[in-house]
This record gives C-alpha cells, sequence and structure tokens, in this order.
DNA sequence: CCTATGATCATCT
DNA sequence: GATGATCATAGGC
C-alpha cells in the first residue's frame, strides 16, 4: 500500500502489481474481460488518479471488425493501434470527445480494447475538478447546485461512458501512444478481476451491425456500467 | 425514469 | 462533404 498511496478504495487483497506487456498481446476479445476489475493509473502534475475497469469493448483487426478503426488498415489517427500492445491508443471524436483504448496483440496487428467505464478508486477530486473544469480547493466541497449538472455529478458517474472516463483520467491528445508497461505516468495495475459469474458480455455500444459480434464486456450489476445504447445514424 | 436534440471538428472519402 | 466507439440538457411521464 505504501508503494501506491492515494489508492485506498480497493479490497486489501486487490494486487497493486503492474500487468506485463504479454498480458495485451492477445486477442481483444481475449483481453477486454480480462481487464475488468484492473485498475489504470495516471499520475500527472495535478495528482494521481485510478479507475477500476467496470465495462470495455474490444475491437478487431483490419478485415476482421468493420466496426474497428482498424478496419481499413493504417491511417494517422489508428497508427498507434499498429504499434506495439499495452500502449494507451486515444481518439478525439464528435469534435468535442476523446476516448481511451489499450492496444492488443503483436505489433502491426492494428488491434484494441475500448475502455467504456470505471469507478474512480483514488483521486476523485481531482477527477470532478476535471469535468467542472474549475479548480477545486483541497478540503472544498465543489460548489455546485443544481442536478445533473457536471458539478453535481456523484462519483458513480466520473467515469461512467468513454469519454467520461477519458475526462476523469486526464487524457487527451497528448497521451495517444503512451505506454502503460513501464515506469511511466501511465501504468495498468492487476488489481482485484470479478467473480467470473459476474461477467457479461453483450453487443457493442453505439456500433452499427454491431448486433452479430458480442465484445462489449462489463460487471453485471456494477453502478459504473454506462448504458447500453443502440447505433442511430444521426440526422442531417 | 425515459427519449430527443444540438454541440462541434478531425478524419477519411 | 459526410460521418462519428459521445455527452449534457430539456422536457415528458
Amino acid at each position: 500500500m505504501a508503494r501506491t498511496p492515494g489508492v485506498t478504495a480497493e479490497p486489501a487483497s486487490a494486487s497493486w502489481r503492474l500487468l506485463d506487456r504479454s498480458f495485451f498481446d492477445r486477442h481483444p476479445a481475449e483481453v477486454a474481460p480480462d481487464l475488468l476489475g484492473r485498475v489504470l493509473v495516471h499520475d500527472s502534475p495535478g495528482g494521481r488518479v485510478a479507475v477500476r475497469l467496470t465495462e470495455v469493448e474490444a475491437y478487431g483487426l483490419p478485415g476482421e471488425d468493420p466496426a474497428s478503426h482498424s478496419y481499413r488498415g493504417r491511417t494517422r489517427r489508428n497508427a498507434v493501434m499498429f504499434g506495439p500492445p499495452g500502449h494507451l491508443y486515444v481518439y478525439f471524436i464528435y469534435g468535442m470527445h476523446f476516448c481511451a483504448n489499450l492496444v492488443c496483440m503483436p505489433e502491426g496487428s492494428g488491434a484494441a480494447v475500448l475502455l467504456r467505464a470505471g469507478e474512480v478508486v483514488a483521486g476523485a477530486e481531482l477527477a470532478h475538478a476535471r469535468r467542472t473544469g474549475r479548480r477545486v480547493p483541497p478540503g472544498e466541497p465543489a460548489a455546485d447546485t443544481g442536478t445533473g449538472t457536471p458539478a453535481a455529478a456523484p462519483v458513480r458517474e466520473l467515469a461512467r461512458g468513454p469519454a467520461r472516463l477519458a475526462v476523469a483520467l486526464g487524457f487527451a491528445r497528448e497521451h495517444d501512444g503512451v505506454d502503460c508497461c513501464g515506469e511511466g505516468p501511465v501504468r495498468v495495475l492487476e488489481g482485484l478481476p470479478p467473480d467470473p459469474a459476474r461477467v457479461r458480455s453483450g453487443p457493442r455500444t453505439g456500433v452499427p451491425n454491431g448486433k452479430h459480434t458480442p465484445w462489449r464486456f462489463w460487471i453485471d450489476g456494477d453502478p459504473t456500467v454506462s448504458p447500453y445504447r443502440e447505433h442511430r445514424p444521426r440526422a442531417r
């Protein structure tokens, strides 16, 4: 515990050991469910935020998975997906959001796991401040009123959804390609995987024709899991 | 609780 | 020029 100060919300039996690169050197549909219960840590100048993953989605290889960014081969955006496993692939979408993935399989493959939701187990105050865009002095509650505003978001909402998770952990453009398997600021800890009986799978959220590939995995009953949404083409 | 809608821009066609 | 691995908000129930 002394080696990982600040992560105190986990049960004592959780492991602080790092997941090594070989963990990610597998097909994303195999890595994804194995990531549930693991803890993603980001140490930044502002402090530490750690998130216990509760919901993930696998995105497959070029030609294999039409929903994957890598489906049509390597481009500038998805280049990191084709790099070595265990690195962060962060992309910008909808003109305003970032989403984070962990790269899988050997270098050159083009596969990853999207981090869709988790429970903030350390640094909730910092995560909250990132959400509101306001500085929250230590010890001060966020000066929020009004239901439903980001400032009023309860801790369980801080990393519920891929863009919220990225905000909570402070991930943006500059984190695309960051190695998570070294002694750098971003690491994945073994944590405490859930009882396998609580791991569910189903179609991925918001992907067209996604019903045929049940590559979304989550911890059943966990309040931080995001709501499932079917793909809807947007009106012009 | 739920559904509908607008915001906003990098990326690829 | 169209699209998107989303979210906050408004309004209905």
